[in-house]
RNA sequence: GUGGUCGUCGGUUUCUAUCGCUUCUAUUCUUGAGAUAGAAGAGGAAAGUCAGGGCAGCAUAGAGCACCAUACUUCCGAAAGGGAAGGACUCGUAAGGGUACAGAAAGUGCCACAGAAAAUUACCGCCUGUUCUUAGGAGCAGGUAAGGGUGAAAACGCGGGGUAAGAGCCCACGACGCGGGCUGGGAACAGUUGGCGGGGGUAAACCUUAUGGGCUGAAAGGCCAUGUACACCGGGGCGUUUGGAGAAAUCUAAAAUAAGGACUGCUCGUCCAAUCUCGGGGGGUAGGUCGUUUGAACCUGUUGGCAACAGCAGGUCUAGAUAAAUGAUGGAAGUUCCGGCUUGCCGGAAUAACAGGAUCCUGCUUACAAGACGACCAUUUGU
RNA sequence: UCCCUGGUGGUGUAAUGGCAGCACAAUACACUUUGGUUGUAUUAGUCGAGGUUCGAGCCCUUGCUAGGGAA
């Protein structure tokens, strides 16, 4: 499985996005959660349909984005945080043999930097890490 | 030069480094939502969802009413609450701008406050007659719209005649409205001539006239796969009359009819079934694919037309995602601005506003940074 | 993507085209030793822009904004 996803490659492709309709309703209904400065993340930990360590949805509410060029663009920004520092999350669901249907939710009104997205979703990546160390032990 | 009016363009440009996204094509083998290479990849408004269509489904014997929309003329356009040109009115010194711009003389309603009165009106006043009288006047009956501080709006304006007092009551001139003739124009309309008339405003109040209008929207709808249950609840109903068979229960045939449903608001009318119909609710699925991008398409040239636009010729194929693709960080050039002066160099800053396709077109409306351009008007100064 | 509804003081709500009210809240005063209750007074408003009208919360156009629904 490694060999097809390389750990030096940032790559975020179509199964590495969270697209089932009976996860999403999982995620949110299940999953747990906490809140990390704009961003709150929930997650699950659960068997996915495909390879892939984990499944990533983002979300940015049209009640506190209402232009939908910044919707897209704060998306934009999430999504390339993640991929570039997903590596280590990835390593440890893979020692554990686990995988993770992540959610993650902006909850600010106003647009962001990209060094501040990538700073929180750091700190999200960590804390999802030490959860995943809780659960195995 | 200053101020202004109308309109057009513009919309992060080019190269490059690292990482990355979507679709298509080719190659490859480990046959997977793989790898490599190449190509393509948001707007002038993609927006608001305001108008009209294409397309799709449902409905459709027909008629009437209701409801909704529109409303100067001609042309353009598939159509349009669309556009062009023109007319009328209106705002502006002007260039120009705006107009739901049919009917108030078919009818109904409304017009607060103020005012005598807001549309067949008499409160004060004026005048006539009459009664009383303290001789100033008061009461009663009638005439009268010339005057009365109001109001958004006051019963055409002004002059003369007339009268008891007055009044378009009559006349001249003027304004307004409705017909007729003539001239110009394709028409709206304009000019002119003569006739008749007396009427407040309001139709983005009801309404009248003319014209038009089925309903629902891609979560429409078709196909494949997966999966299941019409189990349950509520309303209505499987009826009545006549004929035949039979002792009867009942069965059967045809016609009519009550209640119900359909014809998408109502009426007429037509049609509909008998473990049936209408509504609610539950169970299951939670995937793929078509629709889906070649079209009233775009670009260039040319012809016709004042213009909107149309014809012809040549060329082009130009996003198709689906929890939803264009991004992040650098470098160089270019562009713009600021400062300095050697006037074409140096240094610094910025590289943007509005904003992101989701079925597709045509319009309308609204938002919009730096900058560029054209036409015209007013005014000032100089020549 | 498509469709629908609303917007009135700080909050909840009324209002035929004709002076924009009511309740709660807030502030001040009175009452009370003080607070509460009660009483009196005050402040504060038609989502923005344009139009129709003598006159718009209401009618029309357009924008802004809030909310709801649709396999």
């Amino acid at each position: 499985m490694s060999t097809q996803h390389p750990i030096n490659r940032h790559t975020f492709r179509k199964a590495e996005r969270l697209c089932s309709k009976k996860l999403i309703t999982d995620v949110f209904e299940k999953g747990n959660s906490f809140y990390i400065k704009p961003f709150k993340t929930l997650w699950i930990d659960t068997p996915l349909l495909t390879s892939v360590p984990a499944q990533l949805l983002i979300t940015v509410p049209k009640r506190y984005m209402r232009d939908s060029w910044q919707r897209n663009s704060i998306k934009r920004l999430i999504r390339e945080a993640y991929r570039l520092n997903k590596d280590p999350f990835y390593s440890i669901l893979q020692q554990k043999q686990k995988q993770c249907a992540l959610a993650i939710v902006y909850t600010g009104r106003k647009i962001i930097t990209a060094a501040e997205a990538e700073s929180a979703i750091i700190l999200i990546l960590c804390r999802l890490s030490e959860e995943y160390e809780k659960i195995t032990g």
